[in-house]
DNA sequence: TAACGCGGTAAAATCGTTTCGATGAGGCCG
DNA sequence: CGGCCTCATCGAAACGATTTTACCGCGTTA
């Protein structure tokens, strides 16, 4: 309603000295600077943002976009986000690709409109953007991906080594025992789903037997499809483990294989990824590759803080975390 | 990098004129604009939001203000939002309150800053922020409520009858033959919980047995705390059947029962709320009052449609859905 | 005594749009 | 041929802040 002129006329000043009283307060005599106070709190005066970022060339709002909000686990590094925005006294805007192409694309335009400080990307496929990604760097916004594809450093990246996190779990599935393993997951051309799958397949001797059961998606229903086809097969040819390519995958493989009377770990173990909180929480606890969720978040935030307050000072680099295993009963020993 | 200047400049025409072949094209002569569009084009002109917004007075974004993005039935209300937010090319800026007045309050005040297209909130605490609610309108910001608190009419709201979604979990229950029935969840000062509570309790008869399982939060784990409280007791004196205040909290029951060695539904049956996706998925599928979650949220997006585009016509009003009961095994037959 | 510095404030420029009134060029009609 | 209407475009005035420059009065210093 009320706009800074309004408050400068009650108060007997000029708008300059407003704007002062407001954002540099010690330059302002004290006398001067409570009469301007009282004028603001009599108005209810709010500042205008439009106004601000118009001048400031930019927003107080950092933009993530995510790629699938539903995933807890993309909750949890969102909570990251939030903690570093917030001491930086900056505001968090989330939107949710869902792994489309075209609706990350509409986001991101919107996004070279709204001139935000800085954005936060998981990206559907980081090649196809490259370009539009590009355009906001070249507007002065500095964009941080939570990706490690883009390891030849066209910019700052934060991710967890998911080659390292498929390794883990073959080496651990191996330890126990397992000699017949399952990989569920796809699609492959996602990269997490394709590393994830390699490291567990380079620790694998030749005798071992990896079967691949492909998915379409990760999610809890995708994730009893598999249970199902794993339930189908004959016991002898049946894998004695399963790694899932997330959390989600492995809720539904293990919900699946209970009600179809199989029991985990003794008929089948089954190791997820992510470590989400459903995950402990499952009927049989599930052991899981762990990402440090929050702090992904958080050590993106940071880089794009440190990219924007100091534009030329700064070196892009990739800042990869290393993944551990979170054993828990589903892949207990049995014998 | 480029503003409209430049591109007026390039096409040889005045500012004014390329506004109007960005917004208004039937404006502007067909030769004409086709210079206009080249120039932008070729100089990568992409408009400036704030300076926009600050035109029109408002943004083009729609602020949601979530209690708690941890729970997927938050994110399933928000889908809804964005399918309707999309329809009529709005933003949507989700903030997380985690139940957290304070910063609810902080996430208000910014809003009011930003001037945003109109703001849907569950509010902490409806009665808390009421003043600070009524600045936003009095800014002609409109406001919907995901609360069906406020029916004494002060504003636009849309929720389920969570009374209703109560008396058909005692019915179901009842009709199960269960007497001896637990209720989990809290805090009561959560006016769904209390309601959901209060519409258990009026259906039960005399006779009937409730016990209250009071919780400091509805999560998976406070369930388990729940589940652990309930297989503690001796059999006799044993619920046969717990009605959850949420789906969380009855996956964390129903784990941590099944850990104890009870069986659902023949030893205790458990019932959930909200039918959010997991409870399907649950190694005992959950049976579920279903809110209609997307509708949930795209209704409201509609209705501060209506109210933002229409401010005089406007009359508030509030918009209760029917719960469901969703039937699975959790709650069967057991004899 | 003149020059200088300084604290405090005002005034004006600026950010990039949108919108509105003015202007001018044609075409049509009387 | 003059007046009038339409179409296309221009120029300027907002929108609401921040920032820079200018100014003024007064004390200090050479």
């Amino acid at each position: 309603m009320s706009s800074i002129k309004e408050v400068a006329r009650l108060a007997g000043v000029s708008v300059g000295t407003v704007s002062n009283v407001l954002n540099r307060p010690e330059l302002v005599a004290p006398e001067t600077r409570l009469r301007v106070q009282t004028a603001v709190t009599q108005l209810g005066y709010v500042r205008n943002g439009s106004a601000r970022h118009l001048r400031a060339g930019r927003s107080r709002t950092i933009g993530v976009v995510a790629l699938d909000l539903s995933n807890p686990f993309v909750i949890d590094v969102l909570r990251g986000v939030e903690s570093a925005a917030e001491t930086a006294d900056l505001n968090v805007m989330v939107v949710n690709s869902s792994k489309d192409a075209a609706r990350e694309a509409r986001l991101l335009e919107m996004f070279e409109e709204e001139r935000p400080f800085g954005v936060l990307i998981t990206p559907v496929n980081a090649e196809g953007q490259e370009q539009r990604l590009g355009r906001l760097v070249s507007r002065g916004i500095p964009v941080v991906l939570f990706d490690s594809s883009s390891r030849h450093g066209r910019g700052c990246a934060v991710a967890s080594d998911d080659v390292l996190g498929g390794r883990l779990a073959g080496l651990h599935l191996r330890e126990r025992g397992h000699r017949r393993i399952a990989f569920a997951g796809g699609p492959f051309t996602v990269r997490q789903v394709e590393e994830r799958h390699r490291g567990l397949a380079g620790v694998l001797s030749p005798a071992d037997e990896l079967t691949v059961i492909p998915l379409p998606d990760l999610t809890v229903g995708t994730g009893r499809t598999a249970g199902r086809e794993i339930a189908a097969r004959p016991p002898g040819d049946r894998p004695t483990a399963v790694f899932c390519a997330n959390d989600l995958v492995a809720l539904g493989v293990l919900q699946q294989l209970t009600q179809y009377g199989l029991r985990v770990p003794d008929d089948v173990a089954i190791l997820g990824y992510d470590d989400i909180d459903f995950a402990a929480a499952a009927a049989v606890p599930l052991s899981s590759i762990r990402q440090p969720r929050e702090q992904l978040g958080h050590t993106g935030a940071l880089m794009l803080l440190e990219e924007a307050n100091h534009p030329d000072f700064h070196e892009h680099r990739q800042v990869i975390f290393q993944p551990d295993l979170i054993e828990r009963a589903s892949t207990a020993f049995t014998r």
